[in-house]
DNA sequence: GTTAGTGTATGAGAATATGCATACACAAGT
DNA sequence: ACTTGTGTATGCATATTCTCATACACTAAC
């Protein structure tokens, strides 16, 4: 379905963290495959529409795709668009479980930083999170 | 101890991922923080220190501490060396608030960009915080 | 005062990232 | 044939990142 490739459209955020803006758009794009997001086989947004929607440039998202075919991630057909390859990588779980970690971690120093509870942060993530979750799902 | 400091250094790591080298030290450097490795007050490993346990330049190096510098994670002494942040004392509980929604919202753009679920991060700080508590601190 | 160890600073150069504009090549539908 | 929507490609300009080399300024210890 459209609303699929809609969500992951939506969903795709860049920040000034210092991060190039392909690499951002590779690892989310890669967790929305590893995530079953993105089903195997299904089309990929756009590299136009992603373009279009972070408001960034053509090369720069196309940049972020040439990895993700190299990975093995996606397949690029010329023409007609670029689909989730049929069996993606298997994403590394202790990877994915170091990443979070170096997350909550970092929170956990930012908290400290400005002399909050980071246990509280964590408790209102959770209720935002949840409110969002009640737009409807697909 | 040194043995703090020796241990963050040596749990130091650069990766060919298209990351900036200075995004990555003030991103490790910074989870050391929260992680405890590094407890307020103590001494941050030296610039020269790390730059020569990454073979990475100097100004390099300088970039991550300026910006941790910058948000407060770490405060820097001229001549001496740069040591991680006292918490500040506990004023505001207004103002404790806003400051709260406004490190839920960091995180999850943090977490979105970097393509992890934000509620997984959040119960891994939770998760996080218990143990500390049984545990005892510091 | 000298020395050693810290952070601070500058300039040159190479590589990369990004934006902007302008195309080209291919596939599918009309 | 034509149009539309894909991915692919180039050239130019700018800003950032990183390295290398060379210092300077400050602090603490001797």
């Amino acid at each position: 379905m459209h609303t699929q490739v809609q969500r992951t459209l939506d969903a795709l955020r860049i920040e000034p963290s210092g991060v190039p803006i392909y690499v951002q758009i590779r690892e989310q794009l890669l967790g929305a495959i590893g995530a079953g997001w993105l089903a195997p086989g299904a089309q990929m947004p756009t590299m136009r529409q992603v373009a279009v929607a972070l408001r960034v440039d053509l090369n720069t998202v196309r940049h972020a795709y040439d990895e993700l075919d190299a990975m093995g991630a996606i397949r690029t057909v010329r023409g007609v668009g670029t689909f989730v390859a049929e069996r993606p990588p298997r994403r590394d779980l202790a990877a994915e479980a170091a990443r979070i970690d170096s997350l909550a971690h970092r929170l956990v120093a930012m908290a400290m930083t400005e002399g909050v509870d980071p246990v509280a942060v964590a408790h209102r993530v959770l209720t935002l999170e949840e409110r969002q979750e009640q737009g409807g799902e697909g």
